[in-house]
DNA sequence: GTGGTCTAGACCACT
DNA sequence: GTGGTCTAGACCACA
């Protein structure tokens, strides 16, 4: 497993590895996570820092956490939405970034597609 | 100009904001940047958080700070180099977000030309 | 404890005297620094700057600071590339500077050997 | 030339440069130096900045100004004396920098040795 | 508890 | 005028 970076709150890179799993279909949807307490040791970080993060994928609603039972899974309608919007929100981001340094659409386009095509030093 | 966002520290929005006007040009190779009491009055913020935003760009080798002359852009070479870089970083950050949520190379690339020539948020 | 000289920025005084501690095995690799707001209490500055030599240490890859947790020496082998440089350094210096000074090879090392063993100053 | 460090003040760079030529002998001892007009002109820098290097070195006992007429090197014997100093005080910094990392006079003595003596990469 | 950021205001050295 | 450093004190996010 990749390390943590440093400029980012390890909760959210953790959030984000969890939603793209789900995302990608790793995880199916209503299927029960694993508990807190097994995710921190998987992750190796605090329990506390695996709470806030299902505090908050909860709030995304990713996930719905039924008493004593467990976090589980959304149904597979909000987590098709949840893809959609993860990608456009990515996308998007690049587009701006690009933009503002003053590259055109089309040079954007040309950069996205050899860096997806062509060598290992594009 | 655009407020600053609380999710990222002010002075890192600065520097993005810096690199992105050196790397489209509206700065130009050389010339000597605003000093830090007046750059601090046009964003609204503390001349110490503009001596920290000059103190990493001088890091990152965007600028050159002359002692009580005040802080220089470097030479073109070195920022078409930035501007490669900062491009090359945005998109791989992209790609890499959008393999792991499972998205096909041609998916990927699909997307963003949607997103570019397509639909209403081009 | 000696007291700051006034020429050079307390800070940098400071990574000094921390780096040789490194160095010289009197903190072990991994090992937690003081917080900062201890060591700002042990030298009698400001957290502020204690924060600053922190981040200083952190880029010389000297330190590694984990998010609400503290700052870590990293581990052996870098500080064993540190000692390595810092001595390089001071010593290439030195020769630098008495080859300016016009002194041969020959006076450089007699000289230096006489501080060491000889004299009154040694 | 040499373009100037960043880190220390631009005036003290020269006046180091300056003692190291006198004390090599390429200044002869009571020569008259450049005016401040033709020194600034020659480093690239604002005559103030020779100003205060001419006032540096006439307070260090290294030359003297006579009004009028320009500024001169002293004799010889302060120039000697000024030679020890320098190298004295070049030494006991990287001993004493040397020791406060742990090495020991023997080790000191090896390093320098090797750097004097040894390979390219020493 | 930890470090990180920001402000306000001061002083200083350099050019 | 310039940037650099330092202090004091505040607030915040993270683990």
């Amino acid at each position: 497993m990749e390390p943590f970076s440093q400029n980012e709150p390890i909760y959210r890179q953790i959030m984000d590895r969890l939603c793209r799993a789900v995302v990608r279909g790793n995880l199916v949807p209503g299927e029960r996570l694993p508990s807190v307490r097994e995710m921190a040791v998987e992750f190796g970080v605090n329990p506390n820092t695996i709470s806030r993060v299902y505090q908050e994928l909860e709030r995304l609603g990713v996930t719905e956490t039924r008493r004593g039972q467990g976090c589980f899974l959304t149904d597979a309608e909000r987590i098709a939405t949840l893809r959609r919007e993860l990608s456009r929100r990515a996308i998007d981001r690049l587009l701006t970034e690009m933009a503002a340094m003053g590259f055109s659409r089309e040079e954007i386009l040309r950069s996205v597609s050899d860096h997806l095509f062509g060598g290992d030093n594009p």
